[in-house]
DNA sequence: TCCCACCTGGAATATACGTTACAAGAATTC
DNA sequence: GAATTCTTGTAACGTATATTCCAGGTGGGA
């Protein structure tokens, strides 16, 4: 009931994820995805569960002001122990038998779950990399996040030039890939299932040198091991599938912040394509 | 969600009880107090906690079916991590009102709104209008919208055959009128500011015998003068674009009611299709 | 009262674990 | 393009930990 005076671990992370390096950022999220069940297990089975070694959990670790990795876990079990004393029954279900009503407050979890997990810094850093209008962007989405990936085109394409969405099929996007480079900046949605071939154009567009923003769920696709920044959306629905809910709050969030630091120029952009469509 | 079948290891020591020894009970108890975070400490803290010895917890352990102490901690971290996934703020509240946050309040609301303001009548309409796998369906979105369309189209056509996305720019949707008759269902996406080509589109369509469902905005669009069932969702936003929150979950709220509707059906089709996948 | 079966914890042991040192590689700066 | 700093994983190390063994203790039955 009372929020504790004391920063959580979870949020002294999310304020010390800027003076991360990019594979103990990777740790650090793996941690925020699976909180904080990720943190009780062994050092080694924590650094393969995310993908780098166990020294470089450690790093990490220290930074968040640690001085062991015993110590790291108390202090999570304490927090543990703190939050599972409250009754963590949320509030009965007023939904009944409405399915509208039902969805909507599943999609208000979702998205407050969001909103709750996203670390700032990551998001001030893809906002940052998608403002930059020098920079091509390329993005690309799965089969069902493929509409999500068209969403942020249309808008970004708007603000801003070089923004080029990945279509077609898997086959297709190898020719794509050899206008991608240094510059480069990659965003990819992913989420569960995960995509092999969204994985393995991931890996091959790091490896060519370009940096790589993640739209996944809370699991993390794999393709987090090779993005430099990873925002992670709730997605669980009482559904067939997924919902797209805490996904699309990241994008619109991040359109707007973008649209709000291109300032004046993003504006005079808007009205010209405005006033192209016009005639 | 679903109630795991495997029996909770709380629930095994509840059963066992009766076979342990006092000081073993001593040590169940007190990780029946303090669950499971009792459990996930070292056998010294863990008995001392309980005021047993070590050897006292392992053969308590072993009693319960495990054949190492790791493993039982392996079975106790899987079992919060499921525990955990229902929704459950991680980590305490974020400070400060951030953008994100900002965005999470308004999507939030607007999902409110919507849910509140549809009526429940057409919902149900729309469900079984696209629930009938004979009648052909046309998906079609303008600038912005065209995203969400293919959201739509995705996932419908997972579930039922006869499933188009009226697609190109406004001179090929033409042609594609060809198709459409009086056993035709037209889905449009249309909101502010309206586009005039989507509406000829609709009102050509409504012309020919076509029924037309429309997702629109609060304001509704002029396409709702032809259409048959109409969805409003709220979409402002503090942004330079309108929110898609309040249509998504319309759609996905409409999707999971199709699926259910169509039943084992619906099932069938989508195991085959993820079958062929797999190949 | 003695005996026996069963608990129980202390101490020894083997192992898994956290921790540290180091070298190779990547990124950055001049 | 070269030099330097930063980043990261491998391998070795020492320690904390789970585990085993055994002796002391306890309670119940003849």
């Amino acid at each position: 009931m009372a929020a504790d005076p004391a920063p959580s671990i979870a949020e002294r992370i999310r304020r010390d994820l800027g003076a991360l390096t990019p594979n103990e950022r990777r740790a650090a999220h793996r941690l925020l995805a699976d909180y904080p069940v990720a943190g009780l297990d062994t050092v080694a089975r924590f650094g393969k569960a995310a993908g780098v070694s166990g020294p470089t959990v450690l790093r990490m670790i220290a930074k968040l002001g640690f001085t062991s990795y015993g110590g790291f876990q108390t202090a999570l079990r304490a927090e543990l122990a703190a939050r599972l004393e409250t009754p963590l029954m949320k509030g009965g279900n007023v939904a009944g038998h409405d399915l509208l009503a039902l969805f909507a407050e599943n999609a208000t979890d979702n998205i407050r779950e969001t909103a709750a997990n996203v670390a700032r810094d990551e998001f001030d850093a893809v906002v940052r990399l998608l403002a930059d209008g020098n920079r091509p962007i390329h993005v690309l989405g799965g089969r069902f996040t493929g509409a999500l990936a068209e969403y942020l085109v249309a808008h970004l394409r708007v603000l801003r030039p070089r923004v080029r969405r990945v279509s077609g099929d898997s086959l297709n996007w190898l020719d794509q890939m050899l206008d991608i480079g240094k510059r480069d900046a990659v965003v990819i949605f992913d989420i569960r299932r995960y995509s092999g071939d969204v994985a393995a154009f991931a890996a091959k567009a790091a490896k060519r040198g370009a940096t790589i923003a993640l739209f996944t769920d809370q699991w993390l696709s794999p393709v987090s091991r090779v993005a430099r920044h990873v925002l992670p959306a709730h997605v669980v629905a009482p559904s067939v599938w997924d919902s797209s809910a805490g996904l699309l709050l990241l994008i619109e969030a991040v359109l707007s912040a973008v649209a709000r630091e291109l300032g004046r120029g993003a504006r005079d952009r808007l009205t010209a394509v405005e006033q192209l469509r016009g005639e």
